[in-house]
DNA sequence: TTATACGTGACTTATAAAGTCACAAGAATC
DNA sequence: GATTCTTGTGACTTTATAAGTCACGTATAA
């Protein structure tokens, strides 16, 4: 299967929707991802029951936020998906009757259950709009100097 | 595509293998897993380059420990598989010319990495002998208390 | 010599996301 | 009201990859 790239996609769009502030179209950001627009169309609809962005129809319409990007974090937007499966790995079988085989599903489901919680606290401790200082890193490096100035990090 | 079950099956096969001290064969460990011998085959291939079985053919053949399970890690076994793709989500492509489509890159990559380490680090620590503690867990507990009265955890 | 048993190339199958197409329905503009 | 734009969605096809299957060569033990 390709692997599943909404997260970041989606991601990239609520970015570029911040920026335009006018209605983006489904075409647009197609183009933009490389991208169907039926696809872009589908895979936002998550994000519009979330009520992160709201899409109106017929002329002048398209795609447009609904809510600021520092009250969004990635793990909304994760959840906003349905919380697609995370791992390509995973135990075999449900409730197996050999010990052995449910010992090491166990091990490997607990291993699985720890990256989960670090990948979701992660997630859950970024929102959207601090995506942007990765492009604006001089400034971010700035303000950490005045911030380490002023008190300690 | 179905989950990859590999690690969670080879570490059944381990646990197996050390309770069976004669070599056991494909067609038996591919009845206890459910899966086709030739599969078993294929799949243990990379434990085997591993150093952690040995197969014999003939008469009398099959699989049978090299090492002692309490010297195997689980990040062993996970490596000998070939350090299968941990999970189902990704980037979406690499290196985009655009800053933003690459910030929500990087952001969706950090925690996965984060993710990953955590995984790493867990499996790295637990040996395959130590799988056995789920099926003696009373044994497990009291050995537990007897260390809790001697130094702290 | 024969019955096992592994090793492996060359397939087919299964699964889920990606991608495509068509078209109904709603909304703005003339 | 007719036209044009745009979303929403059903019904597909395509793609990627592990799982699974089959066949057969090779090696070993009895």
């Amino acid at each position: 299967m390709p692997t599943d790239n909404r997260l970041p996609r989606v991601l990239h769009v609520l970015l570029h929707l911040d920026e335009i502030k006018d209605p983006v179209t489904s075409d647009m950001l197609g183009q933009m991802l490389g991208m169907n627009p039926s696809l872009v169309r589908r895979t936002m609809a998550g994000l519009r029951e979330a009520g992160m962005v709201s899409s109106t129809k017929g002329h002048g319409g398209g795609w447009h936020l609904t809510k600021s990007l520092d009250e969004i974090s990635l793990a909304d937007v994760y959840a906003a998906l349905g919380t697609p499966n995370l791992f390509a790995l995973g135990p075999a079988g449900d409730t197996p009757d050999c010990l052995l085989e449910r010992a090491a599903n166990e091990a490997v489901a607990g291993a699985l259950d720890a990256a989960r919680t670090e990948f979701e606290s992660r997630i859950a401790n970024v929102t959207v709009a601090q995506l942007f200082q990765g492009p604006r890193k001089e400034v971010a490096k700035h303000q950490a100097k005045r911030d380490r100035s002023s008190h300690a990090v």
